[in-house]
DNA sequence: CTGAAAGCGCTTACAG
DNA sequence: CTGAAAGCGCTTACAG
C-alpha cells in the first residue's frame, strides 16, 4: 500500500535517499538510515514489484519450464522441480512455473515480457524447439538435460552413457552373461528423449565389448501397462539373470512383478535401476541404483543461471555442458547369477 | 524489445490507439486495427509485464503457496499443485510457485508487492498463521483445505468427516466387526492437519453408533517406517478384518505389507483407502478408495479465485466453504470378513 | 551525503 | 474514432 514516497515523507528525506538506503547502493548517514528503516517498519512498506521491474529490468523471478507429459512419470519430474525451486529460494528468487504444452511459445512470452530474469528448461528434447527461442531471448537460460545441439546454452545432465556402461560392467564382473534393459516407452524416444538412447547405446556397446547378451526393450511409463511389459520381456528372455531399469515407472512396478514370479533379488535376479535416492524411498525400492541426482542437477543449474543473471562477466562467458558422474548406490540387489558358481 | 511506442510509430498511430487496439477496450477502425496488428507481428512485440502491472495493478499471475513438509508425501502434494496450475493455465494465468517454510512472510511479500493477482493456499492448518495475512491482503485468496476459522476466505475441501463415516458404514454393512484406521503421523496432527481428525473422529463416532471396534493408529509418512507401523498395528490387533487408510504413504506401502503376511484383499482383509485415482495408478494400488479429487479441488479453487479477481461484484461477495462429497471408487478390495459366514 | 528530475513502458481518463 | 498528457512506483545519473 505504502509507496516509497510515503516512506520518504515519513522519514523526512527525498525519495531517492529512501531508495538509496533500501538498496544500500550509495552511502548514507546512520541517522538517515535509522529514520528510513523506521518509516519502512511503521508503514509496512514493500516495494511494488512491477515498478521495480520496470525501472531495473530485474524481477528476481526464475521461469521454470516443466511439462507433465502423459508418458512421463510425474513423481520423477517433481524431484527436478523441487531441486530447482529449493535452490532458487535459497538464492532469493521466486519460481514462475510454466507447464504449457507449447513450451516455445511460453518461453518467448515470459522472456519477451521480461517477467523473469532467466529460465530453467526441463524435459529437454534432442531437437528442442525451445532452443532457438532461448538463444534469441534477452534472458539467460540453462537446461537440465542434454539437447542434440547445446550451442549457446548451459547444460547440466547425468552422464547417461557412463551410467549405461557402469551398469553393464557391474553385472559383467559378477559373472552375468545375459541382461535385460528396460527403457522408456518408444514415444519418449520419438519425442527426442535422448537420455533413453544415450544409456541404451552405451550399455549395448559395453555388452558387445564384453561379449554379453543384452536385450533392450521399452516399457510403458504408467501402471499397470509397464508391469505387463516387463512380464512379457522376462517371458521372452528366460535366460536373463540381470535387469537394468532406466524407467522410473518400471522400477516402481518391479517389486510387484518379481514377487509375482517368485523371484528375489539378488538370489534369482540381479537388479540395477536408475533413479534418485528419494525416489527409492518413496516407492520402497530395494534395488541398487545409479543416482540420478535431480536435486544436485537443479542446484547446479540454478546456481549457474543466477551467476549469469547477476554478473555481467558471467553473462558473456562461454557456455558449457556439465555432466554429473553416475554413482552406484548399493542396496544389495546384485550378486553372482544363480546358475554360475559364486566362487 | 519493441515497445508499444515503436509499434504505434510503425503503424502510424498514437500509443494510446495502439494500446486500445490491443486491449480491445475501445472501438477502433478496422483499417487501424490491421495496421497495428501488422506492426505487432513484424516487430515481434510482447508487452512489458512490469509496465503493464504498474499501470493496471494486474499481473495475470496467481501465487501458489505449497510447502513440501518432510512428513507429507510429496507425490500426493503434487496432484494438488497440478490441479491448480492446469486450471490457471486454462484461464490465462501463470503460477508463481512459493514453497518457503515461512508461508505467512512469503504471502505478505507477494501480495504487498503486487506480484500476484490472487493466491491459492495449500497445506492449510487448523490454526494457520497465513490467514491473518490473507485477510489483510489487498489480493483475494482461496484455500484448498479447511482451517479452524474460515471467516473471510473461500475454502474448498473434501468432506473428510463424511469420508470417515462412509468407510465405516461400507465395511459395517459387509459384516465387519473390528476395524483398523491408519492415519497420518502425530506431528501432522500437531501441526494442525485437521483433515486427519475430521476423518478419524467421524469414523470413530460412526463405529460407536454401529457397535463396531475401531482402532485408530497413526503411521509415518515415509518408507520404510510406515510399513513397520502397519505391521505393529496389525500384530497388536489380530482380530481386525477391515483396514481404513487415510495416509498416502501407508497406502503405497500396504501392498508390500499384505504380501509379506500372506494376506490378500479382500479374501483375508478388506481395505479402503483415501487417495486419488491418479495416485492409485501411479502406485499400482488395487484398493477401493475414497477419491480425494485433487484436480477437481484445484479447479474449483482457481475458478473461484479468478472470479473474485476479474469481477468487481464477485470481489465483494460473501465467502464460503465448499465441500466435495466423498465417492467410493470400487476396486474390489472389500468383501465379507473371513470368519463370518458371508450369507 | 542529499535531492530534483528524468525515465522505464504501459494504460486511461479526457478533450476533440 | 484518435491523440496528447498524466500517472502508475520505482531507480539512477546528475548536480550540488
Amino acid at each position: 500500500m505504502a509507496t516509497i514516497g510515503e516512506v520518504a515523507q515519513a522519514a523526512g528525506v527525498s525519495r531517492s535517499t529512501a531508495s538509496n538506503v533500501l538498496s544500500g547502493k550509495k552511502a548514507t548517514s546512520l541517522e538517515i538510515q535509522r529514520r528510513v528503516r523506521r518509516a519502512v517498519e511503521e508503514l509496512g512498506y514493500t516495494p511494488n514489484a512491477g515498478a521495480r521491474a520496470l525501472a531495473t529490468s530485474q524481477t528476481r523471478v526464475i521461469g521454470l519450464l516443466a511439462h507433465f507429459f502423459d508418458d512421463e512419470f510425474a513423481p520423477a519430474m517433481l524431484q527436478y522441480i523441487l531441486g530447482v525451486s529449493n535452490t532458487a529460494r535459497e538464492l532469493g528468487y521466486d519460481i514462475l512455473l510454466v507447464s504449457e504444452a507449447d513450451g516455445a511459445h511460453a518461453l518467448k512470452r515470459i522472456t519477451d515480457s521480461l517477467m523473469v530474469d532467466g529460465v530453467v528448461l526441463l524435459n529437454v528434447a534432442d531437437q528442442d524447439d525451445r532452443l532457438d527461442v532461448l538463444r534469441a531471448a534477452k534472458r539467460p537460460g540453462v537446461l537440465v538435460g542434454l539437447p542434440g545441439d547445446p550451442t549457446g546454452v548451459d547444460v547440466f545432465d547425468l552422464d547417461f552413457a557412463e551410467a549405461g556402461r557402469l551398469m553393464v560392467e557391474h553385472l559383467a564382473r559378477l559373472g552375468h552373461r545375459e541382461l535385460l534393459l528396460v527403457s522408456q516407452p518408444d514415444h519418449v524416444v520419438e519425442r527426442g528423449g535422448a537420455y533413453v538412447w544415450r544409456l541404451r547405446d552405451a550399455a549395448l556397446a559395453e555388452a558387445r565389448t564384453r561379449g554379453l547378451a543384452l536385450h533392450a526393450v521399452s516399457g510403458a511409463s504408467s501402471q499397470p501397462q509397464v508391469g505387463e511389459d516387463m512380464r512379457a520381456a522376462l517371458d521372452a528372455h528366460p535366460g536373463v539373470t540381470g535387469l537394468l531399469v532406466n524407467n522410473e515407472a518400471a522400477a516402481a512396478a518391479l517389486p510387484f512383478v518379481l514377487r509375482e514370479r517368485g523371484l528375489e533379488a539378488p538370489r534369482d535376479m540381479s537388479v540395477i535401476g536408475r533413479y534418485s535416492n528419494e525416489f527409492a524411498r518413496t516407492f520402497s525400492l530395494p534395488f541398487s541404483s545409479i543416482e540420478s541426482a535431480p536435486d544436485r542437477l537443479g542446484q547446479l543449474a540454478v546456481r549457474q543461471l543466477v551467476r549469469r543473471i547477476e554478473s555481467p562477466d558471467a553473462r558473456e562467458a562461454a557456455h558449457g555442458v556439465w555432466f554429473i558422474s553416475p554413482e552406484l548406490v548399493d542396496r544389495g540387489s546384485t550378486g553372482a547369477p544363480r546358475s554360475v558358481p559364486s566362487d
